[in-house]
RNA sequence: GGGCAUGUGGCGUAAUUUGGAUAGCGCACCUGGCUUCGGACCAGGGGGUUGCGGGUUCAAAUCCCGUCAUGCCCGCCA
């Protein structure tokens, strides 16, 4: 076939449609300003019935040249080259349509499937450049509520897609095991005289709400204080214990990580950047290179600040002439939050060579975990070209200064490469999901954390699978539910762009029907029963006639299979997770029509291709799944 | 006051970056389909002035201007 190279159908097709429609058009038209950009910004997908490409390039023409689009889109069809992979040429109201030959299609599409399997829709897209991913950040003093769930699925499919795109891709965990939240649970911990119960993270939590009430009761303010001083000395006895209690709150926290499938490389803890002079080393260079400046009068008298002066023409954010200065380190000495952000991605991005020391936490799915710790060994963490972080809307502005201050400092380029994923928070209806006020306790029988709502889509699982009776052995079935639960939420989680914000509903967090994760793992395994009572196997069907496929809904599935490397492309260098849900809630629905329409089993002369398309059908949903974190099982 | 998001049938969403054909899909609602590969399914139907008002264009959900609503940010909190 005609320049169709293997691994990349859809888009060797465009660019194969894309070079023809040029060659046309100059045919035609011999200066017409159209360049090969133009021409692919002018191709779409058209419906099924218009043909397989489809291009509006005549209309830019019409206008230029001065002729009807119509006109314009005659004389390109006229010389269009229609040769393999292309059969006919059509014009439809402007348009330009082309119709590709769905027997060679298919079979490469299908013989590429087969060959790549499970690096099929790959892409090289990365080069190998390291990405360094943060995600989810949460206190180390709660539970994980279903808003920390959004920010953490994100986190771990925006990896996986960076992965599977090309990219070497390091997954963090920034601990935040400093500040007054974290000694308003400690002080709690220590005074309330609670014994532990359940879970950990659950049970500080509660103790987190426990004394916030008694906060606005009482006066705990100084003692407090005075707690958190001792802990960031480093030292002390409660700062050991302190660190002790996050780490065991943490261990909890990721029990839930790894019920739903999210795994991490590395948890940096903030005490740590402290302890390993990261902060002081980022000062003194931010200094030196005059993005910060000490101010030894004035109301910010004894801090170190960023001149806003300075940056207002780097964002609409900055423009406001009454903010005047960012205070970066107190006048008492401390770094803010931000200043330990700007160190920390120093860090990331290489600008510091400040090495931690590593513990080993052990394997977790698959890959070792580890943590910065006061002890321990050297590992390559860091050093990234790209630090990718998933961090609520809310926080643009502090994003937006550490990037200011890495232009002030000269580091214009590193600054770009600093990307916020910012994603609309969580809501509740009627209510906040508040750490402080314990929003995340709910008020009935159901909590807003991440393990109850995973509990609640098991049970419903269970009583599907269970009504199903397609699996009796209850060990089997507690385990269909436990992927099936899991699954459902992450598609449901995954599904909305992430800059949207959502108003959680039970109702359809727990949806199985439709638009969602049950739905594309049931179509699977209906397909792969087929397979299993036909007795297929790849390497045992043997050589196929493609003159079985026909333009039906076989070649739907065919054309749609053969897009999945773009779908990846897409949906790594946006961000988007959603791009591949909709994807395969899109294959997934063309597979349904296809099998409800076509006998694969007893169709005679088709049986071959068609068992061979299900096969490439099934593979691809495989890989999709494993982007967003779907399993995909072989029955439920 | 300044800034940033978001706004698409009753509800939830896609398409907005790069303007193109009848705004795609799911839930709910109505109708039909299991002695034939798994009904967590499929087919058909009703339901839309894409928040509102202008503008640009042969063509606007998409670009520009204005405006409204909602949320968030603008701290020596994190």
């Amino acid at each position: 076939m005609r320049g169709l190279t293997m691994g990349a159908q859809s888009k060797e097709l465009k660019r194969i449609f894309a070079e023809s429609v040029l060659t046309a058009v100059s045919k035609a038209y011999s200066d017409s300003g159209i360049d090969t950009q133009a021409v692919i910004n002018s191709i779409s997908k058209p419906r099924k019935d218009y043909g397989d490409m489809s291009s509006s390039i005549a209309f830019r023409i019409a206008k230029s040249k001065g002729v009807k689009p119509m006109d314009a889109a005659v004389a390109i069809a006229k010389g269009f080259d229609v040769a393999a992979p292309f059969t006919e040429v059509k014009v439809m109201g402007g348009y330009v349509n082309a119709y590709v030959d769905e027997k060679a299609y298919a079979h490469m599409v299908i013989a590429d499937i087969e060959k790549e399997g499970d690096r099929y829709a790959s892409s090289g897209m990365g080069k190998g450049e390291k990405v360094m991913v943060e995600y989810p950040a949460v206190n180390p003093n709660k539970p994980w509520h279903i808003g920390h769930l959004r920010n953490a699925l994100l986190g771990d499919s925006i990896s996986n897609l960076l992965d599977f795109a090309g990219y070497k891709v390091e997954r963090e965990d920034y601990i935040d095991d400093l500040g007054l939240q974290i000694a308003e649970s400690f002080w709690g911990y220590r005074n309330l005289g609670n014994a532990p119960e359940g879970k950990f993270d659950e049970w500080l939590g509660k103790q987190y709400v426990e004394v916030n009430k008694r906060m606005k009761e009482g006066n705990l303010g100084g003692e407090i204080s005075g707690l958190l001083k001792l802990m960031e000395e480093g030292d002390s006895e409660e700062a050991r214990q302190a660190r002790q209690i996050s780490e065991r709150c943490v261990d909890a926290q990721y029990d839930t990580a790894y019920a739903y499938g999210i795994y991490h490389d590395v948890m940096i803890w903030e005490s740590d950047i402290v302890k390993a002079r990261l902060l002081q080393k980022a000062l003194d260079m931010a200094m030196a290179r005059g993005a910060l400046e000490r101010r030894t009068a004035g109301k910010n008298a004894g801090c170190v600040v960023m001149d806003l002066g300075k940056v207002r023409d780097f964002a609409k954010d900055f423009e406001n002439p009454e903010e005047t200065e960012k205070v970066i380190v107190r006048s008492d000495g401390t770094a803010t939050y931000v200043a330990k952000d700007i160190a920390f991605h120093m860090w990331k991005l290489g600008l510091i060579k400040d090495e931690f020391s590593y513990k080993g936490l052990g394997d977790h799915g698959g890959r070792m975990l580890y943590s910065t710790s006061a002890s321990g060994g050297r590992e390559s963490f860091g050093n990234a070209s790209i630090a990718v972080n998933v961090i609520g809307s809310a926080q643009r502005y502090p994003q937006l200064i550490v990037k200011a201050v890495f232009r002030l400092m000269g580091y214009g380029t590193e600054s770009e490469r600093i990307v916020h994923v910012a994603y609309g928070e969580v809501s509740i209806e009627g209510g906040t999901l508040s750490g402080r006020k314990g929003g995340w306790m709910g008020d009935g029988d159901k909590a807003f954390t991440a393990d109850a709502l995973l509990r609640e889509a098991v049970q419903k699982a269970l009583d599907a699978t269970a009504a199903s009776k397609r699996i009796s052995d209850s060990k089997m079935m507690e385990q269909v539910a436990r992927a099936v639960g899991k699954s459902a939420i992450r598609f449901e989680f995954l599904r909305t762009s992430p800059g949207k914000p959502v108003v959680f509903s039970w109702k359809s967090a727990l949806n199985f029907e439709g638009n969602s994760g049950p739905y594309c793992m049931y179509t699977f395994a209906r397909a792969m029963r087929i397979l299993e009572k036909a007795g297929y196997s790849r390497e045992g069907i043997g050589a196929i006639d493609f003159k079985a496929v026909e333009r039906g809904y076989d070649f739907e599935l065919v054309k749609l299979l053969g897009e999945a490397q773009e779908v990846v492309e897409k949906a790594a260098s946006e961000y988007s997770p959603n791009v591949v849900t909709d994807y395969l809630m899109e294959l997934t629905s063309a597979f349904s029509k296809f099998y409800e329409t076509m006998p694969v089993i007893s169709s005679g002369a088709a049986r071959g291709f068609r068992m061979r398309l299900l096969d490439a059908y099934m593979q691809v949903a495989k890989n999709m799944f494993g982007l967003v974190g779907i399993d995909a099982l072989a029955s439920m």
